[in-house]
DNA sequence: ATGCCAAGAAAGTCTTGA
């Protein structure tokens, strides 16, 4: 089973970007984030020709996740729990149903945070608070489980080729760090750098100062995986050449092969 | 310290992103 997480910063703009790189790199599931499309303008049928089932979670102008799979879906849910007041659409869950296995898998898209300090930041680290109760209620269930998405978190120096750029950000500040290494402490593996020791591999690059010919990433979209997951884990990669190509987004698809 | 770019909503530039 291969699931991918893809910033498409757009749906609307990058539909025929998407389509190709589907065909290309061949998912079974892809969670997208910031489709910044409401539910009913999503271009579904796009996808459904290619035979991905489509489940969105959007709103106007911004956010936005959703889940598209070739294998079937069951109990798709919407929303991270922990505050009712929260309209942001951030949060979709699925069980995949998977030939040997189920894997649960969230999308996500956590808050990015800036400016700091300010609301937005506050927001963010309550967001990461509920992230952290609802994987400890997926967890109890000891399945397959990934939680992937764009997670607005540079865990470690190495995962930016300037780190010191970040010192004061949202994504790289001490209580992000410690917030995204508490959600791991719960036994989570981050599937790319469990694969890829090495430092210099990013999943985005601003669109401002050159910063793609510069090659100045940082790495901030993730796979978490439950320890059942992490035992079928197979390959792992970024599509960093996506980023070269006309009108990208500003980030690259990332993905796992589970035995499941 | 700031703009550098880009998408969306909307018809002005403004908001947001990271």
């Amino acid at each position: 089973m291969k699931i991918a997480t893809f910033n498409i910063n757009g749906i609307k703009a990058r539909t025929q970007a998407l389509l190709d790189w589907l065909a290309e790199a061949q998912p079974d599931v892809a969670c997208l984030q910031e489709i910044k499309s409401v539910d009913e303008a999503f271009p579904r049928d796009a996808f459904e020709a290619l035979g991905y089932t489509v489940e969105t979670h959007g709103m106007k102008a911004f956010n936005g996740v959703a889940i598209l799979s070739k294998l079937p879906l069951e109990d798709v849910t919407r929303c991270l729990p922990g505050d009712d007041a929260d309209e942001q659409a951030r949060w979709i869950e699925a069980t995949v149903i998977g030939p040997k296995h189920p894997v649960r898998i969230c999308g996500l898209y956590l808050p990015n945070g800036n400016p700091t300090p300010g609301p937005k930041y506050d927001y963010k680290l309550a967001w990461m608070q509920r992230m952290l109760s609802r994987t400890r209620t997926l967890l109890a269930d000891e399945q397959a489980l990934v939680l992937c998405g764009d997670y607005n978190i540079i865990p470690q120096a190495e995962d930016a080729a300037n780190p010191h750029n970040w010192l004061t950000d949202a994504l790289y500040l001490p209580q992000s760090r410690q917030a995204y290494q508490r959600l791991l402490n719960l036994g989570l593996t981050d599937a790319i750098r469990a694969q890829n020791p090495a430092s210099g591999t990013y999943t985005y690059w601003d669109f401002q100062a050159g910063a793609w010919e510069r090659n100045n990433g940082i790495r901030i979209d993730h796979l978490l995986l439950s320890p059942q997951a992490a035992d079928l884990l197979q390959t792992s990669g970024i599509d960093k050449a996506v980023r070269g190509r006309d009108k990208p987004s500003d980030h690259v698809p990332v993905w796992i092969e589970l035995d499941a």
